[in-house]
DNA sequence: GATTTCAAAAATATCCAACATTTTTGCAAA
DNA sequence: TTTGCAAAAATGTTGGATATTTTTGAAATC
């Protein structure tokens, strides 16, 4: 049969509701290190107690959400710590698997991250202009697209969901730059730009270097005026 | 107050399943690709429905076992390919962290290095002669705080969570290539003092081609006879 | 004999209500 | 102010019930 149907869609009321719980997370509705009582959050957002208890289950083993025995669950705290911390990671796991894509990525990989990044380009003119909630999701998924593209030829599965989850926790703390206007769209576009040329010339070197300086360009606000 | 309680110790029933269900993972009493039908674990470790599916979450966040919506639970595969992916996202978490511990480790934390591996090289020679369950399983134990140990200094919440979780991947490897004969105990011996050695010596380098080659080690056979 | 179809059976996903246990809170006593 | 303790709140757990989905298996068709 030609369409197979999406299996892991938001299918189940328990993915609706970690869907939601991601994205009010990222947007600071619901604020680091705040308590998550399971009948607040069942009165806002709906579910039973079981499926908001799984729900809050899988947002922990992204490292959104953290669970103490007997004490529930609270939003993971986002300090200038962890942001160092995940970006410490990110670096590393990211230039591994750009390299692995790298050498193994083929000419339909390159297409698709050709097409991440003039979906991106889009988004960030879009939302340099004037950065409402939706153009916001937008380029947020923009990023996350591209990223993922860059590393999916990288043929690993741990390396694949890594980034993810990775890319998951640092969600806030990018949203947060945007709205503060931290952010430098020009040199992320020229970032951007490097990045891909270097890939499509297959310099691993250049390649690295470029992604490393865009990951941790997020710890030093580049003052975007 | 001198002595407070372990608070991520094993309180919740669903704790005590996934630690159940964990080590029958490890020792292959459950098999990669095993459908986890709900009826049937609630009947072999117990607990309702609902503590079942929040520990089957728990280890699919730990990588032990895949959900599908709609379609349940089963034990995550082991091919060959797993064990290099395990291995390739080992090396490179373990080494930036040994590096970060390198960095910022006392001589405290020496000497739990020096410790871990006192009770690592008992329970080596423990293991080496006759290996029923009970010593496997503290032979195994004693790795996992080697290796935790060696990278507990690096200050990073999320490579110290990110080490536990692939230890606890290629636990099923580590266990079948010990059940097999496979692991040869006088080259890990040796390797085992090279590194805290190395470590010891704040020889960054050579602590760091040592742990790969530990590491990499898993992936062929050594023969051990 | 192989394939398709479709109903029955099995399994998953969800909810509600109740209860045990633990943590937190608020108030009174020292 | 601090301590102690009971009340209140919240978490953890269970059982039963129901809707939905997937799988199974047998009959019907080619």
């Amino acid at each position: 049969m030609i369409f197979r149907r999406d299996t892991d869609k938001d299918d189940t009321i328990v993915e609706m509701l970690a869907a939601a719980l991601r994205r009010d997370i990222a947007f600071g509705a619901l604020l680091p290190d705040q308590k998550l009582k399971l009948a607040e959050l069942r009165t806002r957002y709906g579910g039973s107690t079981h499926s908001m208890r799984e729900t809050l289950r899988i947002l922990t083993s992204e490292g959104l959400v953290e669970a103490t025995a007997q004490r529930g669950f609270r939003v993971t705290s986002a300090t200038e710590d962890d942001l160092r911390d995940i970006a410490l990671v990110r670096v590393e796991i990211e230039k591994l698997a750009l390299g692995q894509a790298l050498a193994h990525g083929d000419v339909a990989w390159e297409g698709q991250v050709i097409a991440a990044h003039h979906a991106l380009q889009k988004a960030e003119n879009q939302v340099a202009g004037a950065a409402d909630d939706m153009s916001a999701l937008e380029w947020d998924e923009a990023c996350r697209v591209f990223s993922a593209t860059l590393i999916s030829a990288c043929e690993s599965p741990r390396l694949m969901d890594l980034h993810g989850k990775l890319f998951n926790q640092s969600r806030r703390f990018r949203l947060a730059q945007l709205c503060e206007g931290q952010l430098n769209f020009d040199k992320r576009r020229d970032r951007q730009k490097q990045l891909v040329d270097a890939v499509l010339a297959r310099d691993e070197t250049a390649a690295l270097a470029v992604l490393q300086a865009d990951i941790q360009a997020e710890l030093t606000p580049e003052n975007g005026l």
